[in-house]
DNA sequence: GCTATAAATGATAACGGTTACATTTTGTAT
DNA sequence: ATACAAAATGTAACCGTTATCATTTATAGC
């Protein structure tokens, strides 16, 4: 591999020259840049970027944590992600935590080992040593989705409490009184600021809430079987059920068909995150969609924002969602 | 930032000795290792990774090519590689390509630019340049999921035209002899091989093959729903639909079931990759399960095998399918 | 106590760029 | 032609490691 001493000779210049041909074309004089130009081509010469980075400091890499790939919603984050990635010469370095704080934090310490620039984390967990902190400088790390409220740290996120209101005011409008909410992972902030808006919604109209109506559940297709299994065991059972996200939504939907319940007649089912699947569900789903590519962008170039020290704010971009209705959700049938 | 050289003033040792105390520990005494271990503790050293790499030579990062990440089948890819990246200290920079060969190019250069030792490719497109090849020399390339068959170069893959045949089988079995099959992205060496297996299947029993059952699709669920609709209108309907992945199929069951028709008992319809939504979609979906983490998982191994020199021929790697057999598919019904 | 050998450590040159500073070349006004 | 500023180019230090080779120290055998 031909390094930038080879086409310093090639061209008869110093390596000064070949580098500021690169980097900085106007700094040099039209025939000089030409003959550069053809000695790089002629030698094949790519500059090593490990060499540049090291001089520089700067890596361009940016460690994102993301608890599960494998989850559609964080996919199209990530995805948003890539893309401004991309276009401003970062890269990605992806890892799939599996919400294991020992590997996040793994992950993260490739800041101080200067492996990456910076850190956007997925979840509602600081993967940086106490020790480090200092309290007016920030973190070169940005907070996407879940809120990370113990850290002082840029964050991109839904108004999830308003977002979960406006979905339980839909269907108490319809006029269920009898709503179950199944949650998410039992310490996520974004589970607790769901219910926070599920209530709101209730006290609205003076529905006292029902402990027995929240049902945990794991964001997986599985738990929302369960947790719909479940419901159906109460004796007062509801008449909606609200899902912290889309995936439990259809498999609630899957276990209640299973039983000859009838959607939206005899029981209704929202969901949240408005997936690809959501729309091609049976029935399609009423849901809060969100703009995951738009919270991937919007991080990514926050993150750059914090590394090249134009923000010093530990700011909160706040996202819009869309209560989305389809054919899961209808009208309270009264039993007969 | 402290650096090894404020490390070894403050252990009273030269930087060799730090580094071997990192590196090799056994060729260090004891007792310096301790003051070494002690200083570094004390100097809150971190190892510049940038600095070591450029010396030696390797990233220890890997380049992944996936068209689109929120494609649920390359995301359990994705997930699998992660897992075995992180154990053998490697790190994946993940492109989200969309199928765009100026971006895959663009990312596998970073080899030649020392920011990545390898690529995994899971398109069958060669993002290196024709120049650089040589015969005899293995890329840093390993080729995952969809075969690219022009270049030497290590893949893992799957049987795509025995189990298309599988499935095609499976659904002659049924009694189904107007069987439709809708397909890829034209020009994947995967839809070539999964209409080969489906033509042996129906060449086995002398079926004539009938070019209007054959649907172009691109694995959306938007196109499996229109394929459905395409095919609904024909003269002669297809008494079966196999699809070419999982989201298809399940775009085409939302179609059936809005046109009326009942499956299986009207019209059977099959998938493939076994993504979660297949066993919770209604019904829950007959499709061909791979094994994606696996593909995932093995690839990388594959890869660092080549980078470390103990893979030095474009070995295939095949790995096994299984045909899972769920209510989306069932006998003829004779319509009345 | 004295070699011969092995083990541990040190000094220093890479690795391949970037960049501050020094030097040369070019251009312009007198 | 001369002086002087501006533009272009060169020189060499530097980024923080690792690797090579030289040197010192410990270990063993006689």
């Amino acid at each position: 591999m031909s390094n930038i001493r080879v086409v310093a000779e090639l061209a008869g210049v110093s390596v000064a020259t070949v580098s500021r041909t690169l980097k900085q074309p106007e700094s040099v004089s039209p025939k000089t840049r030409h003959r550069v130009l053809d000695a790089i081509q002629q030698a094949g010469y790519q500059p090593n970027q490990l060499a540049a980075r090291l001089r520089s400091g700067k890596t361009h890499n940016l460690v994102v944590l993301v608890p599960t790939i494998a989850n559609v919603f964080f996919a199209r984050v990530i995805s948003g992600m890539q893309q401004v990635a991309h276009e401003k010469g970062f890269t990605l370095l992806l890892s799939n935590t599996q919400a294991d704080e020992q590997t996040e934090c793994h992950y993260a310490r490739m800041v101080e080992s200067a492996a990456a620039d910076g850190v956007i984390q997925l979840r509602a967990f600081n993967p940086f040593k106490r020790e480090h902190v200092n309290e007016h400088q920030l973190h070169p790390m940005v907070n996407a989705c879940e809120v990370l409220d113990e850290v002082a740290c840029p964050t991109v996120m839904l108004d999830n409490r308003a977002a979960a209101a406006a979905m339980t005011r839909h269907l108490l409008a319809l006029g269920h009184n009898r709503i179950a909410l199944v949650k998410g992972p039992a310490r996520s902030p974004l589970t607790r600021d769901r219910i926070a808006g599920y209530r709101d919604a209730l006290n609205e109209v003076g529905i006292n809430f029902d402990e027995q109506l929240l049902v945990a559940g794991d964001f997986s297709l599985k738990s929302g079987y369960e947790a719909a299994a479940h419901l159906l065991t109460l004796a007062e059972r509801p008449t909606a059920i609200f899902c912290e996200n889309d995936e439990m939504a259809m498999g609630a939907m899957q276990c209640l068909k299973k039983m000859g319940l009838r959607i939206p007649e005899d029981m209704s089912v929202a969901g949240f995150d408005d997936i690809n699947f959501a729309e091609y569900s049976d029935p399609p789903l009423t849901t809060i969609a969100q703009p995951a590519e738009e919270f991937g962008r919007t991080a990514v170039s926050l993150l750059i924002d914090v590394l090249q020290g134009r923000v010093t704010k530990a700011a909160k971009v706040i996202l819009p969602f869309e209560l989305v209705i389809r054919n899961s959700t209808g009208p309270l049938h009264k039993q007969p």
